[in-house]
RNA sequence: GGCCCCAUAGUUCAACGGAUAGAAUAGCAGUUUCCUAAACUGUAGAUAUGGGUUCGAUUCCCGUUGGGGCUACCA
């Protein structure tokens, strides 16, 4: 059990002593004593005064001679206004230590056989188009939630949905059978999904020639839209493909492969995985099938063009369309159909959704619908809707070029990595082979962490002119950090020093504390992040703990210590350190080189 | 128009309703005989606006202003 426990627990019980009153978990503000201030567990005494009828102060001393008297753990206690803060004894702070130390899985929950199925859906592609930025922060937060949730104790299934059919599929099929030339990934030297995306942008710019020329030619736009020549091919190729014509789904089958290796490739380099990937076009027709039943049932109702739809206005929705006229299927059926099948596939206990806020109200349509249907886990889905990532030049359109690639992006940090470290000199501290697996870790290590660190329900700002820091709150910061660290313990071994983490320890330094301090609340970090879904919460967890020791690095010499006993003792504390930077990080999918 | 989200130093981000609103960057001023200076230390700088709720509000509620999203027979 962890201190704040204990204290919480405590303090309820000297409540109901010292005043006769009973108060609940949530009245009990155990937090963390501010650096300013003595000691190391502060209790919020405010809520207490009703009960007391006395002072904050006279309060706050009632409940710290009580806690100092009957807890073990408390060694001491001071007040400053209504906050009672308590000093916790040394032997608590070892304990951390040692269980940090030796325990292989500090902080992370055991999965048990009562532990939750937990599916997390993330990525989810469109195979039209190579991944960009956007699609960068949903792989990244869905890999690092999966670790976080399976660190939780839950077993998870990480899933992707891979939209591999559509319109939008068909227009990147018609304009490579226009213009393309019979093109290749091997006859153009272009990665598959760069190619497939070539032919996308082109498409949409015949089309939107076509339109200038219609809206001329006396057209609205919107008629402009549905008759341009371009468009209506495309939809034609889309009634096709789902009429099952061997042309047209050879075609398809092709182009979709090229762009399946181009996905692996950037998944690969990004260092997400999946255990189990959905087709749409293995779902969509379960999903077809769920709306016909719907329809049957009375669910939903037909327009006289044929077209399905949903009255969700009875609550608080809008009308919703499910079949289209000429009745291929839209993107709501498709998730039905996904729905059902994984329910099918998988005992789930919770059903997750990496996807963008821009699609809130989708979602809720969604769980409404299933529930229409008679699924009862239809509102239990949980959509984890994380913010936008915004250019300095506004929001990202993959039609209009304005995005910034991937496959790029990461390219041109592990330059800037290689490009730095030959200035800092430190090539030679490894081979050119070394150097370059590092070179990569601290590129993608910079742009996780720059990603992962703020709260993923926000948008967030990206410049990518100004690139990524490697300085200050950053990944490379934490990795260097643990560079050090490594570069430390190597040393020791080189001078034949043994580390023993048994060996009693006297006396505990301030700055000694702070850092077990640290430590001790990783287990809780792990926890909380698991609860808000965000590792951002791990991430600012890291950059305390690192902070802390760089500064303890700084000031204490680990290896010119005199005293062989502090010598061993803060080699303990460096490798603990060391080995709780390298889990937390690994929960947000950052690897950690041995030197940099 | 309707619905939803956001607003904190020059900039990018923090802050279960709790102590003097924290960091990082950029600026200025310093620290290398010493385990990796991608480090460390000091300095200056912010809650858009008007009300309300209470012991206490960046946080909760209402209004205003500014920004973003959704409201597709796109996915």
């Amino acid at each position: 059990m962890n201190i704040e426990t204990i204290i919480q627990k405590a303090t309820i019980e000297a409540v109901k002593t010292l005043y006769g009153a009973e108060v609940n978990e949530n009245q009990v503000q155990v937090q963390n004593t501010r650096k300013e201030v003595s000691g190391d567990i502060t209790i919020v005494v405010f809520p207490f005064l009703r009960l007391s009828r006395k002072s904050p102060e006279l309060t706050a001393e009632d409940l710290g001679t009580y806690l100092a008297d009957k807890v073990d753990l408390v060694d001491s206690f001071s007040v400053i206004k209504g906050f009672l803060n308590l000093e916790i004894s040394k032997d608590y702070w070892l304990d951390v230590l040692t269980e940090s130390y030796n325990d292989k899985n500090f902080g992370y929950k055991q999965t048990t056989d009562e532990s939750k199925l937990v599916m997390i859906e993330y990525s989810s592609p469109n195979t039209n188009k190579p991944l960009h930025l956007g699609h960068i922060r949903n792989n990244l937060l869905g890999y690092s939630i999966s670790e976080i949730v399976k660190a939780n104790g839950n077993k998870v299934v990480k899933t992707n949905i891979v939209n591999d059919r559509g319109i939008h599929i068909c227009k990147s099929m018609y304009a490579w059978q226009q213009w393309g030339n019979g093109e290749t990934p091997e006859t153009s030297g272009m990665k598959g999904d760069h190619l497939v995306g070539k032919y996308y942008v082109e498409f949409d710019k015949h089309f939107k020639a076509e339109i200038v020329e219609l809206v001329e030619s006396g057209l609205s736009k919107e008629e402009a839209e549905n008759q341009a020549p371009s468009i209506i091919a495309a939809r034609e190729l889309l009634r096709k493909w789902e009429a099952k014509d061997a042309e047209t789904v050879e075609l398809w089958k092709t182009m979709n492969t090229w762009v399946y290796a181009g996905f692996d490739v950037t998944y690969k380099t990004l260092g997400v995985d999946f255990d189990k990937i959905y087709y749409e076009s293995d779902t969509y027709l379960i999903g077809k099938d769920e709306v016909l039943r719907g329809l049957k049932e009375g669910t939903f109702y037909q327009k006289e063009d044929n077209s399905v739809w949903a009255d969700l206005s009875g609550d608080g929705l809008d009308q919703k369309i499910l079949l289209r006229s000429d009745g291929t299927s839209v993107y709501m059926t498709q998730d039905i159909g996904t729905a059902k099948m994984r329910f099918n596939d998988y005992p789930i206990d919770k059903m997750v959704y990496v996807v963008g806020n821009e699609q809130n109200y989708h979602f809720q349509v969604l769980a409404n619908l299933l529930d229409k249907l008679g699924y009862s886990w239809g509102k239990d889905l949980f959509h984890f809707s994380y913010g936008m990532v915004e250019l300095p030049s506004g929001k990202m359109k993959s039609r209009e070029g304005t995005v910034v690639d991937a496959d790029d992006l990461v390219e041109g940090m592990i330059k800037v990595a290689r490009e730095m470290s030959a200035e800092l000199g430190k090539l030679e501290l490894q081979s050119e082979k070394e150097a370059e697996e590092t070179f990569r870790m601290i590129a993608l290590g910079a742009l996780k962490y720059f990603i992962l660190k703020v709260d993923p329900r926000k948008n967030m700002m990206f410049n990518p002119e100004e690139s990524i820091d490697f300085n200050g709150n950053t990944g490379p910061f934490i990795q260097y950090t643990y560079a050090r660290i490594q570069s430390v313990l190597r040393k020791a071994t080189d001078r034949n020093i043994t580390i023993d983490a048994s060996r009693e320890v006297k006396n505990l330094e301030v700055k000694e504390k702070e850092l077990l301090k640290r430590i001790s609340l990783f287990p809780a970090a792990i926890q909380e992040a698991g609860e808000n879904y965000s590792p951002a919460i791990i991430a600012n967890y890291c950059y305390e703990l690192v902070k802390e020791f760089n500064q303890f690095y700084h000031d204490h010499h680990i290896l010119g210590e005199q005293d062989a006993d502090k010598m061993n003792f803060r080699l303990v504390l460096a490798e603990s350190v060391g080995k709780v930077i390298q889990r937390a990080m690994s929960l947000l999918g950052i690897e950690m080189p041995e030197r940099m």
